[in-house]
DNA sequence: GCTATCAAAATTGTTGACAATCTTCAATCT
DNA sequence: AGATTGAAGATTGTCAACAATTTTGATAGC
């Protein structure tokens, strides 16, 4: 076996991607502080890279910096789960008008897939997957529109959307989507009439938000009482 | 008068401003090698401020790094404008149907002090203060869109349409914008009919992406015979 | 003349030490 | 007690030297 990963990769690439990932998961809960000296010794490298990746993650979104005081995961805030939800609407509703005409039989086989991929997940019960399999259905779309600045706009919601569900699913254990929940995004999707599917996706998400707020809302009264005991 | 500078940026700030000033001007070359120890030094900086600040632009897409060989000015290129000017229609309908139902004496205001400080620029034949006029003058929707994600979007399109420009500006000394060129925008956003205002947009930027299209395919033709001389 | 090989140059990647800044907390003064 | 000061600690910012990698260009062999 010579597929050893070769280390073709950048150390700092590898951080980004390591550090990406455990603040999607909730392994680094929002919110809280990142130190350099401490993370950069944990994985083995030095604070320059570390300080390299952390500030692409700074300008993805994912962690927020205060010059010489810290730096911190990027808290859960209402504002920002308005913001994601009604761009995240206006952005797919455009993705699907891009690709309307020209969808493909590969586009209908794949999107039928990515659902089977997510109906598994749930059934199994394997919250992190059906998350995953979740953005990755809707992300479909986005990758057959063919326009890069689209595509980079989607990853960075899809980052902080991936962050709330899965601090949403730690918080109450219980499953986010049912199993169903896309029986009718496919069914429009594959169908004949684009203002229907522009329909769908509005309540879609109007659904989408009303759930992610409460949770959002509900934490932020928690969040107070930690400061008032 | 106690006001004082006060205002301590870090070094790696400072930078980044400064290299994307001079991207978005065209003092630095799209396509044009950047080199950490040459920049470094004509900054009075050492590398590791700079490289961060280089990260900061690479993700934000002004820059272009290949790992151990080095790092150049985003070239310009055909998908680029395509993707830019579909996302930019996109995003500032949006950006219009957000603010529609509040627009402000405030909104009205400031758009038409904004389209004077456009037009004095084009009578003054000051290129680069219109370019940046007319950004400006678009901007003001998304700012009052109050909504921060579409806002930095705004900000990554703004800077990609900046350069394009400034990059036609200097091919062809010619005033990209008419002076009259935006009197119809101005009235359709102060107007009753938001889908009178979308369809403006679109025209708008349709003869935006032509002109702007034209430009690029002359100049790729031209660099093309440069390699085959 | 063409290709393969290798050494040198150019460039970026990484490291550890040191400096600047902010925060905290205890001691002091009113 | 409450406010003020100052010193110590924690954290990030900056620097210069060194390592790794890729590219280039000269050279030898065919």
């Amino acid at each position: 076996m010579l597929s050893s990963p070769l280390k073709r990769q950048t150390m700092s690439a590898q951080i980004v991607a390591l550090l990406r990932h455990a603040i999607l998961t909730g392994e680094l809960e929002p919110g809280s502080q990142v130190v350099e000296n401490a993370l950069a010794l944990r994985l083995g490298a030095s604070r320059g890279p570390l300080r390299e990746a952390m500030r692409q993650l700074i300008e993805e979104g994912l962690l927020v910096s205060v010059p010489y005081t810290g730096t911190r995961v990027v808290d859960i805030s209402l504002e920002d789960v308005n913001d994601i939800y009604a761009m995240r609407t206006c952005l797919e509703q455009f993705a699907f008008e891009q690709i309307w005409d020209r969808r493909s039989g590969d586009f209908e086989q794949e999107l039928l897939r990515r659902n089977d991929i997510l109906k598994k997940a749930i059934d199994q019960a394997d919250h992190v997957a059906a998350i995953e399999a979740e953005l990755d259905l809707h992300g479909l779309v986005y990758e057959h529109a063919n326009n890069r600045i689209l595509k980079n706009s989607w990853t960075g919601l899809r980052g902080h959307l991936q962050m709330y569900w899965a601090a949403h699913r730690r918080a109450h254990g219980t499953s986010v989507p049912k199993r169903e929940s896309h029986d009718d995004y496919i069914r429009f999707a594959l169908g004949d009439s684009l203002s229907a599917m522009k329909d769908n996706l509005r309540d879609h998400m109007r659904l989408g938000l009303e759930t992610t707020k409460t949770f959002v809302e509900a934490r932020s009264a928690s969040k107070e009482q930690e400061h008032n005991p």
